[in-house]
DNA sequence: AATTATATATGATATTAACATATATGTACA
DNA sequence: TGTACATATATGTTAATATCATATATAATT
């Protein structure tokens, strides 16, 4: 069939400002805070915000957790000692210890486009401020 | 309705090990190509390669140049001048080079939460190489 | 008794990324 | 001449991820 193209298609979403998350940062957060001590979900959400950037839904943190103890990253297992609800308890496996250690290698690629990016920028506006 | 709750429920994707991806960092870059000049679609391809990482997919590449356009960031022109097919030539707008300069600034925070993490895995593992 | 904080989990949808294919023109080359 | 390849733009479809909302449960506070 022959087509005329049409201008655009694709039906128009919400176009975000935003730019700079990174992809799937929590689950290298997740493993460095696990390295550390084991924690629950709950627990985890102050840490994150600080070392993940503010926004981190606790849905997506609970899936995550999970499907990250599915890939053999972090076991987990209730913890009924104290008052209050039951917590589940993450702990980082030798796997998971590995792959964090490839995380921060792939975060070290980001880091060097990012940089590249800065560079390019500082070349073609050179008066730029630095925000 | 009360529930049991099930283990686990989202069905199990393909988890990737990539990490890092920067989101929609193909935008910035494509910015910053054509604020030195104006460009188009396929010839932004292997400037975007060595900018943005190896991989840029072309058709969503076409797909952004439009979305970008709707948006006001940058505007195109047929351009029937050479041999060969047409192309769709794009410039930055004075908008565009606004926008620029906040995803810059976005990925300046990117970048150190990026370093945080650096730091936070030296701190637990010290004795680990830098790849 | 109602609200808030802690705690885990799922439902539904929006957004983004990835892979595949269709269309179109020109050049090399066998 | 025909066919493979490079250039060039565009769309269809599906997979993966992020976001927002809601359900469940317990304990402390007001």
């Amino acid at each position: 069939m022959i087509l005329t193209y049409m201008y655009n298609t694709r039906s128009r979403h919400f176009r975000s400002r935003e730019f700079g998350a990174v992809e799937r940062f929590i689950e290298p957060c997740i493993l460095l805070l696990l390295s550390k001590t084991p924690s629950h979900g709950y627990g985890l959400l102050a840490d994150l915000a600080t070392h993940c950037g503010e926004k981190v839904d606790i849905g997506d943190l609970y899936r995550t957790l999970r499907s990250m103890e599915m890939d053999g990253w972090v076991t987990s297992k209730w913890d009924e000692k104290q008052g209050g609800r039951n917590k589940r308890v993450y702990k980082i496996t030798t796997d998971g210890r590995e792959i964090l250690k490839d995380a921060v290698a792939s975060l070290r690629k980001t880091d060097n486009l990012i940089h590249h990016l800065f560079t390019g920028y500082q070349k073609v506006f050179p008066d730029a401020k630095i925000v």
